[in-house]
DNA sequence: GAAGCGTGGAT
DNA sequence: TATCCAAGCTT
């Protein structure tokens, strides 16, 4: 009788019981998340790759609730890649609103502009085409291939980096910056069947977002508590180095905010002086501005006014 | 690998 | 009130 990892709420070691402890938790998660996954329109069939793709870029380090209005406005308006790269890139950071970090209005705009050029107007179904897009990086070329095309990838998100922490790796957070050994125990539990690992990425992210949250998890509504190597080891909390987290009042990104709500929100050019009275802080507020432009978020024009890019987006 | 990049709700 | 946190990407 040998005592399993499992068993002893040890975490296992090698990839035999990483891929034994993966099979024992395929069925739970995704009979799971079959009777709790939220109803979300990039979800359902209409919303197509590029639906799929738009909440991606959305999604990156915004919450759901936020996301839903511009989301449903953005499709209405935008319904293909087409669509989209036919505005302005200005059209784009004016309809993103508050969700924050702009550069992904920028960068999805870029893409739909590399779509309609390089494939035709579809969303590519390859990982590697995918990846090349502007704004899309593994996860989201994961992601999209995954949830939009039914294919089998790694999607390793925060949500499945805490859940596969807690539930395999017996710590309360995962690693401050993705690790290899991350991706490959992502890769040793991904289903070998193809449509159930598309679901089982869903799942995953999904008990993460709903379940095994970073505050406070219920695991008591945890379909794996029982096999959960963190709570075996009685849920010890963390001891590694602190997250930093940024301090956001007075930085230059606070002041870029500022700037950048007010070209959002003007119908025309807005001139200097506008813009002078978001902050006080001569120096600073020049510095936000230049990098503004050299972002391609704003364009200077003549007469020291400024306005939403109408050209097509700077580099990166 | 670390730093920089928005915004607002929850605790 | 201050801190944490949210489906990351790029340089």
């Amino acid at each position: 009788m040998t005592s399993t990892p499992a068993a002893t709420g040890a975490a296992p070691v090698t990839a035999a019981e990483e891929a034994a402890q993966g099979a024992r938790l395929h069925g739970p998660v995704t009979d799971w998340f079959d009777e709790h996954a939220r109803d979300l329109p990039w979800r359902r069939p209409e919303a197509g790759a590029w639906g799929v793709m738009v909440s991606e870029f959305m999604l990156q380090q915004t919450p759901v609730s936020r996301v839903l209005p511009v989301y449903e406005q953005w499709l209405v308006r935008w319904p293909r890649p087409a669509d989209l790269a036919a505005e302005p890139p200005g059209e784009a950071v004016r309809a993103w609103g508050r969700l924050g970090y702009p550069r992904r209005a920028l960068r999805l705009h870029a893409a739909a502009s590399a779509i309609q050029e390089r494939h035709g107007g579809d969303v590519p179904r390859e990982h590697a085409q995918l990846l090349a897009l502007p704004g899309v990086g593994e996860y989201t070329a994961a992601a999209v291939a995954s949830f939009a095309y039914g294919q089998r990838h790694a999607v390793l998100d925060t949500n499945v980096r805490r859940v596969f922490a807690r539930a395999v790796g017996g710590r309360q957070y995962p690693p401050n910056a993705t690790t290899a050994a991350e991706r490959k125990l992502a890769r040793a539990l991904l289903p070998e069947d193809e449509p159930l690992a598309a679901k089982w990425a869903a799942a995953t992210m999904e008990l993460g977002a709903l379940v095994c949250t970073a505050r406070s998890p219920e695991c008591v509504r945890c379909p794996i508590s029982s096999q959960c190597t963190w709570r075996l080891a009685g849920s010890p909390a963390h001891d590694g180095p602190p997250r930093r987290g940024q301090t956001y009042a007075g930085t230059d990104r606070q002041v870029r905010g500022k700037l950048l709500a007010v070209l959002r929100e003007a119908v025309g050019p807005v001139p200097q002086a506008v813009l002078d009275a978001v902050w006080d802080e001569p120096v600073q507020r020049a510095r936000a501005l230049d990098g503004l432009v050299a972002d391609g978020l704003v364009e200077p024009l003549a007469g020291g006014q400024y306005r939403l890019p109408l050209g097509r987006g700077a580099s990166s």
